[in-house]
DNA sequence: AACCTTCGCAACCGCAAGGAT
DNA sequence: CATCCTTGCGGTTGCGAAGGT
């Protein structure tokens, strides 16, 4: 499977690499280490381009890499990973060791976004997709636009999620504060759980609600809906267009803070099922 | 059996970010 | 500070395999 193989105005390969290629080019690595891909080339001997030569490596040759079909965990995943991060298929590559985000890529454009849409998931917002008469829209399973006077959705959640994890890694805004935000705000509370946030050295726990919105009980407990009533209490925490934290300087000084958004989140859908 | 469609996946392309000069 | 170069990422394409008619 894969392209044929033609060589290009420069006499350079492109297209399928054949086993003898791969073999070079593990065998030189396998001496010489990672180093200049541009030359890597020249000095293994391979007739392509230095990019071209990566792309095998992270993509194929290189060791640890899982193949093959993906189990339903891991697709549950990848499904759960794309609705926090996303078309940013390296940084849910990064949450699933051993699988490649081109692999991953490849599987939600041929099986799952399908899967989804034949679910009545829109795969982009991961929410149901409401077939209206005059015009298509999607709603949150749970709540309705009436219900929260943002444009709240799980998307629009995770954001605030991924912001608080931010403001609380970064000790922005302390657990304490957080704490009280939630706490202040608890509406028509029918019944009470709690919710267990990690802040790598310590751990406190959050006292969350149910409420009820619109006559509909929200059947839930999750950060999503507690920080959706608390978010006006935060005052730099008003609503962001999809992203755009990682846009942000403080989302890209560690990966260590994905990893608490995830944990953080993870636990929120915990609350969920 | 022949043809058509869909699936799965490797690999290419263009662009952007960041480092080097 | 500007320009160039390298690396990494996401979107897309090409093509054999598999499945359906």
């Amino acid at each position: 499977m894969g392209r044929t193989t033609w060589l290009d105005d420069d006499g350079l390969k492109k297209g399928e690499w054949t086993s003898e290629e791969d073999r070079i080019l593990v065998a030189y690595i396998n001496e010489y280490g990672l180093g200049d891909w541009r030359t890597l080339p020249k000095r293994a001997g391979l007739q392509r381009y230095g990019k071209s030569c990566r792309l095998r490596w992270l993509n194929y040759l290189r060791p640890g890499i899982k193949r093959g079909k993906f189990t339903p965990q891991e697709e549950d995943d990848i499904i759960r990973f794309h609705s926090l991060l996303g078309n940013r298929w390296a940084a849910i590559a990064k949450q699933m060791p051993n699988r490649t985000d081109n692999d991953i890529k490849n599987h939600w454009n041929s099986c799952l976004k399908k899967r989804l849409v034949r679910s009545g998931i829109d795969p982009m917002t991961h929410e149901p997709v409401v077939k209206a008469t005059s015009s298509s829209t999607t709603l949150s399973p749970t709540l309705t636009p009436s219900s929260c006077s943002s444009s709240f959705s799980s998307t629009s959640s995770a954001r605030l999620l991924n912001r608080l994890a931010a403001g609380i890694s970064s000790r922005k805004h302390g657990l304490d504060r957080i704490k009280n935000v939630i706490l202040s705000k608890p509406r028509q509370a029918v019944e009470e759980d709690k919710l267990m946030i990690s802040n790598n050295e310590e751990e406190e726990e959050v006292t969350g609600c149910f409420m009820e919105i619109d006559d509909n009980l929200i059947s839930t407990t999750s950060l999503d809906e507690l920080l959706c009533e608390s978010t006006t209490a935060f005052d730099d925490y008003s609503l962001v267009e999809p992203y755009d934290l990682y846009q942000s300087d403080i989302y890209h000084e560690a990966d260590d803070q994905l990893d608490l958004f995830l944990e953080i989140h993870s636990l929120g859908q915990e609350d969920l099922s």
